[in-house]
DNA sequence: TTGCAGGGGTCAA
DNA sequence: TTGACCCCTGCA
């Protein structure tokens, strides 16, 4: 059948897509933007989102993602992967900044996911101050200690714990993993959240910067942890998280020397306006992958 | 083996 | 504007 422009069909438990421009596995799953999908020995990914377990893979111009259905794939995946976006076009405008082209063709197959929120707010408190691995431990012990238990091919995965699992959880159980002392800011989070004196869905309806602001009410939430938030759930593409990787690639590739925050959002929104999210993709993947700033 | 610096920030003073 | 912060890793 055709969806949306895709030619989708099911087998055996998979759904093969085919013709998916601008899809490179290794670009989205490793720049930054999630922590639960990992890299297994054929290059495919195995990923938990949205309550589910999946591996995906690349073909060609195909993905087929296994563990789902076509029901699926139109109610969930399509849009987890951002597949209604055409980022050729978002390419092409962001191109005519000279570093932007190189970065882009380093980081071509790069798409946005659009994950769930909740589960957005409490990794990106976890991620401050932090590394990946370290990031990615936790979430994992976190997700085993409240989540629900899921298997597929003879191997055992949790669920993104719900809100109210974090909300009703001891400081000292969630300490357990070894989130330190992230853990007051998880638990009052998902108190805020859980009874109401928080309203996440509302973030969408608000302008960006409403909603920024709205973030920074929530413990462990800071400017660079909110434009994440915002950006890696698929609420707002104009904001530019800036964190070292960001600055250093800033000070390397466009000022020569260190800008400062107010002066790279300057120039940002001057540049890449609302595509700024997608810019800033581009730029992070590009800086770490080419160890820029000399890191 | 032990010790220390530094991380994909935030908070409080 | 600055230091403390929790844990982990890499490296003397």
């Amino acid at each position: 059948m055709i969806y949306r422009g895709y030619e989708i069909r099911e087998e055996n438990n998979k759904v093969y897509v085919d013709n998916v421009k601008d899809f490179d596995p290794v670009h989205i799953f490793e720049s930054g933007q999630c922590f639960r999908w990992k890299k297994e020995q054929d290059g495919s990914f195995t990923g938990i989102a949205m309550d589910r377990v999946v591996n995906v893979r690349k073909d060609g111009n195909a993905i087929i993602i296994d563990n789902a259905t076509v029901d699926d794939f139109i109610r969930i995946w399509f849009d987890y992967f951002d597949l209604g976006i055409d980022y050729s076009a978002i390419k092409e405008i962001l191109s005519k900044d000279d570093i932007m082209r190189r970065a882009i063709s380093f980081g071509e197959g790069i798409r946005l996911l659009k994950q769930d929120l909740w589960e957005v707010v409490i990794s990106f408190i976890i991620s401050a101050n932090n590394n990946i691995p370290r990031i990615t431990k936790i979430i994992n012990a976190i997700s085993a200690m409240f989540g629900k238990q899921m298997n597929y091919k003879g191997k055992v995965y949790y669920t993104f714990p719900e809100i109210d699992a974090l909300a009703n959880a001891e400081v000292d159980k969630i300490a357990e993993c070894r989130a330190g002392y992230r853990c007051s800011y998880i638990v009052k989070t998902a108190h805020a959240i859980s009874n109401g004196e928080f309203d996440l869905t509302r973030l969408k309806n608000l302008g960006t910067g409403d909603a920024k602001k709205e973030l920074l009410k929530l413990p462990g939430v800071g400017p660079k942890v909110a434009d994440c938030i915002l950006l890696f759930s698929g609420t707002k593409f104009d904001v530019f998280p800036v964190d070292v990787w960001v600055a250093r690639v800033m000070k390397e590739l466009y000022f020569g020397y260190e800008p400062g925050k107010a002066k790279i959002m300057d120039m940002v929104q001057k540049k890449f306006g609302s595509l700024a999210g997608y810019a800033q993709q581009y730029l992070f993947y590009y800086a770490r992958e080419n160890k820029i700033g000399g890191m």
